[in-house]
DNA sequence: CTAACGTACAACCAAATGGTTGTAGATGAT
DNA sequence: ATCATCTACAACCATTTGGTTGTACGTTAG
């Protein structure tokens, strides 16, 4: 039942969430969350705004969460984030290993699969 | 000491090559490092010159190397280059549970240390 | 030698990113 | 009721990104 297929996209968002110092300080300081969005921004030289966009990149990637709390929006990351980071690294690196692959090879039972695929565009 | 620190620049590479579609399958079809940029190019459908940009984008993050072969410039992924991934992932996940946290709280004395968090225990 | 190939790199462009300020709607406190 | 606070969101701006084409240069094949 192909559980762990993140979508391309869906990976995509993960990764660029990660890629930027102060979203990834904002995970580790929302663990507990207890951190409203504008305590958060006291934290950070830039604008209230600006934190709320971060956050937004964060929340469309999966790996925050917010509940609303009286008239503040508190911040909470997601247990299961970093789980599905490290799957997508896993999923890259069974490619890796040539797993995955020979797998897929043998259910299409195609017996000189060796050299030649790597012409083949994945994009359509 | 410390000697596994990623600097934020590093992670912020690391994370932002792994953040396209594109990128992430020249990683997979780059693991026996027998393909040339412009073999490489033959399957994607942009110009030359955009894979050779992606190869660069990887080659920065330390994601893959290149290999002069006549004419030809091999693309290899590094091995190690998930591994570095992964570190960086978990040094977020020790943040998650506390542990760096409490430690650059300790080092920083910051007024905010003070919680009911006296046992080591990781389970919340 | 010359032609073809593989690469590097610059210039250019549209779209996305990361930041700003400003405005407006809810909620809580006085 | 009024005021201060927290949030949401739009408009705007500079820079970066991801793509293009064009040019130049080294290397291999004829």
């Amino acid at each position: 039942m192909v559980v762990d297929d993140l979508g391309d996209e869906t990976v995509d968002r993960l990764f660029h969430a990660l890629a930027d110092t102060t979203r990834r300080d904002i995970l580790r300081r929302c663990v507990r969350g207890e951190l409203s969005v504008s305590r958060l921004a006291e934290g950070y030289p830039m604008s209230f705004a600006a934190v709320q966009k971060h956050v937004a990149v964060l929340e469309r990637a999966g790996l925050v969460t917010k509940q609303r709390s009286g008239r503040e929006q508190l911040v909470r990351t997601d247990p299961d984030a970093v789980g599905r980071a490290r799957r997508a690294l896993d999923e890259l690196e069974s490619a890796w290993r040539g797993r995955v692959d020979r797998m897929a090879r043998l259910l299409a039972d195609d017996p000189e699969t060796e050299e030649n695929d790597t012409a083949e565009g994945p994009e359509r």
